[in-house]
DNA sequence: ATCTTGCTTTGATCCTGATCAATGTCAGTG
DNA sequence: CACTGACATTGATCAGGATCAAAGCAAGAT
């Protein structure tokens, strides 16, 4: 929590702390990197890339989110993460993409090619180590969404998914989550369904019975409002003091 | 799959490709060593570290198994982690361990001191590169668990774990996975439950099914003999194709 | 305005896995 | 040997969430 000052050519939430390539500083002042760096984005709705596809690229998202997703032979999905912007996609290193990526809302992503991007890790080691810190980071969240998976009810799971969307809405907006939140729902009830392991019908049931809880209310389907953010954490099963916040 | 011949001096599962602290190089040889690395053993049974607790080392499993657990108040535990020899304990540049680590069987570790192990790392790029390999390999596994635990049957649940510890054995021992091999079974019921978010009398009831249909055998209650390695395979609802054969 | 279309809500019923409870197995011990 | 205690199996019943089905709702298209 330091609070230094914004530098738009060091936002601190890209893993490339370099100012040749910083995914979110002044895109158009870099157009002359072109050929290592370039933006590019999708409608929501399209893919990004399929698992199994050669993946030449590795890229931040900006603005927009994105989910990562596992589907089985008989049409069950399993949503993986969530991508939100600043987060990191794609893994130096590798060939293939592992897991299928699709763009939810409007997206955009800083891409950078692959060999290019490699070859500056060799000659910058902090972005390696950045980027070990963010996958660390990553590796711990998918371990606590592990527990959410097997051992949490439906109820607590759709809780700890809307504290997650707050927290990280409070963070994008560099405030705390705090009481009387609002935030919008950037998720079909399909695709949390997907990353809670239910089905849709489960996931608007629960939504209802929260809201007849009072622990959330709706405006439209999609608005979410918050009167009483310890109401809503009590209702995720978690420990309320280990939580960290953020 | 290169046959370079075994090189007691960097054995190629630790993280550390380093002489002086590869893993599991002749112990005896470095004991001068011991203000930087120093073995430590558990019995089955022991815990390791406390979620919360301050970590002051990294390891890596030379013998045995340990889990990575979580759990909640009211004592629901889910399993996040198996640990097996090779894995690697810590998290390099933080404080406080991230889950509970308990030993489940006999279990020795290498341990590095993490204030000179974080020094090493500094001055050696190529550990900070081989750390960030093995936790995007952990990350994508904690992923592909995560479509266990929320799309997967019981019957598919339980049947994707013996296949996992059925490779991972095969690995340890220098083999293909194959028809008519067999394997210890490391784990108690109750601890295979908490890993797929199961109750232990399911995972009975699942694994005598499992009998029952000629999928395994069981010698006595932990002992697994698989007679046709692509009938366990079928159990787990994965696409046959797209399998990694480790 | 009416019709689409995609998303959501709600209802009725079913089924998988949880829960509660009893019994079985076996290695270790006196 | 019988006794103990930890682990495992099996049975009976229950409940949470899935499944199948029917409306409801809102934004755009015609």
């Amino acid at each position: 929590m330091n609070d230094t000052s914004f530098n738009p050519r060091d936002c601190g939430t890209c893993p490339i702390r370099h100012r040749a390539v910083c995914s979110r500083c002044e895109p158009e002042e870099l157009d002359h990197l072109d050929d290592i760096k370039y933006y590019r984005t999708y409608e929501a709705g399209q893919p990004v890339i399929w698992a199994g596809d050669p993946m030449e690229f590795v890229a931040s998202v900006v603005t927009g989110i994105a989910t990562l997703s596992q589907t089985m032979e008989d049409g069950r999905t399993q949503m993986v993460g969530l991508l939100l912007p600043s987060d990191f996609i794609g893994r130096p290193g590798r060939e293939h993409a592992p897991f299928d990526v699709v763009a939810v809302t409007d997206l955009t992503l800083c891409c950078f090619r692959k060999k290019p991007f490699e070859s500056l890790m060799g000659s910058t080691p902090s972005i390696g180590g950045r980027l070990l810190q963010m996958t660390l980071d990553e590796l711990d969240s998918a371990r606590e969404w592990m527990l959410v998976l097997g051992r949490k009810t439906a109820r607590e799971k759709i809780a700890s998914l809307l504290l997650i969307i707050a927290r990280r809405d409070a963070a994008l907006h560099k405030r705390l989550p705090k009481d009387g939140m609002s935030f919008d729902l950037p998720l079909t009830r399909e695709a949390m369904a997907d990353y809670l392991g239910l089905t849709l019908e489960t996931v608007s049931r629960q939504i209802s019975a929260l809201k007849k809880s009072e622990v959330i209310n709706l405006q439209g389907k999609r608005q979410v409002h918050i009167p009483d953010l310890q109401k809503l954490i009590g209702e995720t099963g978690d420990d309320v003091d280990g939580g960290h916040i953020f």
